[in-house]
RNA sequence: UGGGCUAUCGCCAAAUGGUAAGGCAACGGACUCUGACUCCGUCAUUUCAAGGUUCGAAUCCUUGUAGCCCAGCCA
């Protein structure tokens, strides 16, 4: 494929002006970015967000994009993330190169920079319980007290700190802290603690240190010691940002990194808090973290979704520090637009009804051979099984049609895509009304969709050969959220769960598409569904699973 | 009632004192071998509100209002 003509139109979000304007004045040679998870859980569309924006920044700029474990609390921590998390990025297209780290291979210069601030007289050991800690910060709307360990001399917080690291003290009894300023109106600028103990298998370190640095303490050290010159980060972590610049300019680093913040990417009509979602998977309401109506990255790898769409999603979305929630409507379309020209169509009966041709020859089947995909030629053509019996849509037949409607009715001739115009002469029905079998001739000088005589049809609908169609499983998903109550109940704060976010129908699929085994790539398409494998299919039981749905221009009158 | 941040169409989001981009959604219409796609058209005299400065304000000033974040030895 070439490239794709990127519009050079889109305006320039306000980090890319930031950037600019470091790389006019000169202050930077070349940027890095780094994307820094905890490897504690697994990514979501969020997520997607912060390294498609860093990675795409650093490819914008011709700089580089770091890959860095933030890892820096064992009791949270595991090996598995890890490796999901790699995954992820890699899926996703975000390109490390070489440089994947870890913040726990810091650990030494970490501990070292500790010493300097002592040195310094910029931090201190401070023996304070976390309940009197707490209580010494002092409120929102008061300012906390100093520590009577603050003012220890340097020998002694060096002697202390040095047995913090031996292990000579239990968890929860000593800290160590910046010493910075107890009155500020930003609770963060308060002594922070920055070393903590922790007798606790660190899963990079094992257990060589017992002692490990918190977060705001620890994260400018990495991004310096990496060269990270933009450092971004999320809204949450503004107020921090004063000790970020703190704890470089005290360690005298030579080019100080510099954090942004921008805003959370929220998505309407789906849940990603991680309270709420263990939940739904503790209720059994969705099948795990990659259940596909979640947003995490291996839910909507699952769900169909390419990289490439989620891609064009984040670019589309924007970047900003307003709080504020995409519509989920936004996604569908990304993964339409990426589909539309690279997935093969085919054909999926979900709700199905028997058309008999009576003037087709009986027990005949020929093959048809029919374009993957209309709009794209490349993806060539495949043979489709067509005979005397086949399934329709059972909403493509009306007996006593409305008004505008131009699918099949008693009178009426269509088309059967790709295949033959057919011309419905009546309908078979149950003791209960209930129509069982719909009938047709076929007008076989109109093979391949077209008649030579030039006559036109208004419609054209999907169909499968009754006897070579391949019945299959197929899980039709909508937003897991209630979209009419809105995310939360209001009274108690539980989770408007759609009762149908979920419907599994016996369908019949072509021949070609029930062959599909698991972690095949197909897609179809069938008025309004684009379908992606399950990456867990059985071979012989394809499951599809809807990824979006389109909503008809035509409408049925109500009743 | 401490501090930080944010407010532009139903939803994202540009505009950096010079007369409100774009996308999604929606709605018309054309086209059509998928009622899809595509195409063409409509969709903010007004930027949270009220005042003020200015020839000129979404942008500057004042005063309000609303929302988000912060009192983990989490990140």
């Amino acid at each position: 494929m070439e490239k794709e003509t990127v519009k050079e139109t889109v305006s320039k979000n306000f980090i890319e002006q930031i950037i600019e304007k470091d790389l006019a004045e000169g202050k930077y040679e070349e940027i890095c970015t780094r994307f820094p998870p905890e490897p504690n859980g697994y990514l979501h569309i969020g997520h997607a967000k912060s390294i498609l924006l860093n990675y795409g920044l650093a490819k914008k700029y011709k700089g580089k994009f770091n890959l860095r474990f933030d890892d820096t609390n064992p009791t949270k921590e595991k090996t598995e993330f890890v490796d999901s998390i790699k995954a992820d990025v890699k899926w996703l297209g975000a390109d490390w190169e070489d440089r994947l780290y870890f913040a726990s291979d810091y650990f030494d210069q970490m501990y070292e920079a500790a010493v300097k601030l002592i040195k310094k007289g910029k931090a201190f050991v401070c023996d304070l319980s976390p309940e009197e800690i707490r209580e010494y910060r002092g409120t929102l709307t008061e300012p906390g007290k100093e520590s009577p360990y603050r003012n220890r001399s340097v020998e002694e917080n060096l002697e202390l700190f040095e047995k913090m690291r031996n292990g000579e003290f239990p968890d929860g009894s000593h800290v160590l802290r910046a010493k910075i300023d107890m009155a500020s109106p930003n609770i963060n600028m308060r002594d922070p603690i920055i070393y903590r103990v922790a007798h606790m298998t660190h899963h990079n370190t094992g257990d060589k240190w017992c002692i490990y640095p918190m977060y705001d303490f620890a994260h400018p050290i990495e991004d310096a010691i990496e060269g990270v010159t933009h450092s971004i980060c999320t809204l949450e972590f503004e107020d921090h940002r004063p000790l970020y610049d703190w704890v470089v300019k005290e360690l005298e680093y030579p080019h100080p990194p510099k954090q942004i913040e921008f805003a959370k990417l929220y998505l309407t009509n789906v849940v990603t808090g991680k309270r709420y979602i263990k939940k739904l998977v503790e209720d059994g309401t969705v099948d795990g973290w990659d259940d596909p109506r979640l947003v995490s990255i291996a839910a909507l790898r699952r769900r169909g979704f390419t990289p490439e769409s989620i891609q064009k999603f984040v670019e589309l979305c924007g970047v900003s520090k307003a709080n504020s929630s995409v519509d989920y409507a936004m996604l569908e379309y990304c993964i339409r637009e990426d589909l539309k020209m690279k997935a093969p169509r085919m054909m999926a009966v979900l709700d199905p009804v028997k058309l008999v041709i009576d003037n087709y020859p009986e027990g005949e089947i020929e093959y048809l051979e029919v374009p993957n995909n209309m709009e794209n030629p490349e993806l060539g053509v495949r043979q489709v099984p067509f005979g005397r019996e086949l399934y329709i849509e059972r909403e493509d037949f009306m007996e006593e049609p409305v008004k505008k409607y131009r699918r099949l009715y008693p009178g009426n001739e269509v088309r059967l895509m790709n295949a033959y115009f057919v011309t419905c002469t009546g309908c078979e029905k149950d003791e209960n009304g209930n129509i069982t079998a719909i009938h047709c001739t076929y007008d076989p000088a109109s093979k391949g969709g077209n008649s030579p005589d030039g006559r036109k049809v208004k419609g054209t609908i999907h169909w499968v050969c009754a006897s070579a169609a391949v019945k299959a499983q197929c899980r039709l998903y909508e937003n897991i959220v209630d979209e009419e109550k809105g995310v939360y109940n209001k009274e108690d704060g539980s989770l408007n769960v759609n009762p149908n976010s979920l419907t599994v129908v016996e369908a019949y699929v072509e021949p070609e598409l029930g062959k599909t085994e698991a972690y095949d790539r197909y897609q179809f398409v069938r008025n309004g569904f684009f379908c992606g494998d399950c990456h867990d299919t059985k071979p012989g039981a394809p499951v599809f699973n809807r990824i979006v749905s389109l909503k008809s221009s035509f409408k049925l009158p109500e009743k």
